[in-house]
DNA sequence: GATTGAAAGAATGTCAGACAATTGGGTTGA
DNA sequence: TCAACCCAATTGTCTGACATTCTTTCAATC
């Protein structure tokens, strides 16, 4: 017996391809938080039916990346620093678990990939495209994620990162931020490829602790 | 200027209420693992329209609480062994956290709110009454995430649990298992009583250690 | 001039109905 | 027994409609 191989591609919902573009959009910081998402303008702009675009903005509101308000409508929410406190805490403890088994189970393929992608970031935090910076940064921890071992903490700890995309974005274009980045993440890295759980979260801490510090300087100064 | 009062009182909708009792019916073991849950069933049995029905479940999908794949609908997931075991690693991850906080800054009054809801998992415990059982155990955690200090960390344990419940229900109306989910509570309680946070974490994952085998017992003999 | 009030306009919440595409299952035929 | 085929059931999506609820504008009043 052949071993099993899903051969089913999914296909994709008119209601998933919304989901996505609009987590992009706002990921991206195409919407000032705050500001409210028109349904008819949506609809519009997407070229969809406003059934659809409600079913996207419901999934979008359950993940927390979108504001409800009953006879309001959706909006960006606009976090207080109270809010990103909190996700930045339980970010640290997440993040923090999984840096440290992944240092423990990552295999030579996988770390070799995140290699790369500490190389696309160097790359990236020396050049002027704030949005490469993200996206790089980004793979770098998804890589992290992905060889820790436990989906369910995959999945959590994007979730939680995805509501504090914004002001990461802001704070990846701060003067000197990606730099600093990188030299943080390159020791969380060399801890991981050493083995070394403690270091790892060690450096991981180091690198959370600094980047709060940024996103709460672009938040103050961004409103 | 008198303080700020919000007056709002903020209307339910629809498609609030269907997410509500829905999410009921999964808590309470309605529904079978692996069911399917048949959108034109549910309008009836709910007297609403698809439109607000299938709002509700993406809400429920993106919480995780419904899988919903393309061209085939809605269904109750079949966590495996692994999914439940991830589960209960985060879990752990996130309760020990807001115990151990909870040890350190809980008020009288809530620590008496704590005291009478142990009470009332206790009366229950030895009745018969598995649901009950149920609730007023849920009602114990949530006192304590509630007073955690960090309402995000609240709110994921609370997604978090919610994925497992069908197997916590079941768990709870093993034999045994509701008295010593009682010691077991009661320990963790005295430990916030005495602000003793180590003695706090301990006992927690004490509990959930059993907790997890009991599910896991629950759930290869369930199915 | 500032505040209140009312009315028009815009946006949301909800429903009914429709239709194409896909799935699942049963029947037929080899 | 197994394969191909067909049909009923179900989902994905759209259009259109209407009552309710916000917002904003503008006028009237203090």
């Amino acid at each position: 017996m052949p071993p099993e191989i899903n051969l089913r591609v999914l296909p994709r919902t008119v209601q998933q391809e919304t989901v996505d573009k609009l987590r992009l959009a706002i990921f991206s910081g195409m919407f000032e938080p705050g500001s409210r998402l028109v349904e008819s303008h949506l609809c519009a702009e997407l070229g969809i039916s406003r059934p659809s675009l409600r079913e996207a903005l419901r999934s979008l509101q359950a993940e927390r990346l979108i504001d409800i308000v009953p006879n309001r409508g959706p909006s960006i929410p606009a976090l207080t620093l109270e809010e990103m406190t909190a996700i930045y805490e339980v970010r640290e403890l997440l993040e923090l678990e999984a840096v440290g088994r992944c240092s423990k189970r990552i295999s030579k393929d996988q770390l070799h990939e995140l290699e790369k992608s500490l190389s696309a970031f160097e790359e990236a935090a020396s050049s002027n495209d704030s949005l490469a910076r993200v996206k790089t940064a980004a793979d770098f921890y998804s890589i992290i994620l992905a060889n820790c071992g436990n989906p369910i903490l995959e999945e959590m700890h994007r979730g939680l990162v995805a509501r504090i995309s914004f002001f990461r974005a802001r704070s990846m274009s701060l003067k000197g931020r990606a730099q600093s980045s990188l030299a943080e993440m390159r020791e969380i890295f060399e801890a991981i490829a050493a083995g070394d759980e403690k270091a790892a979260r060690k450096a991981s801490k180091k690198h959370i602790a600094k980047a709060k510090a940024a996103a709460k300087r672009s938040m103050e100064s961004g409103s």
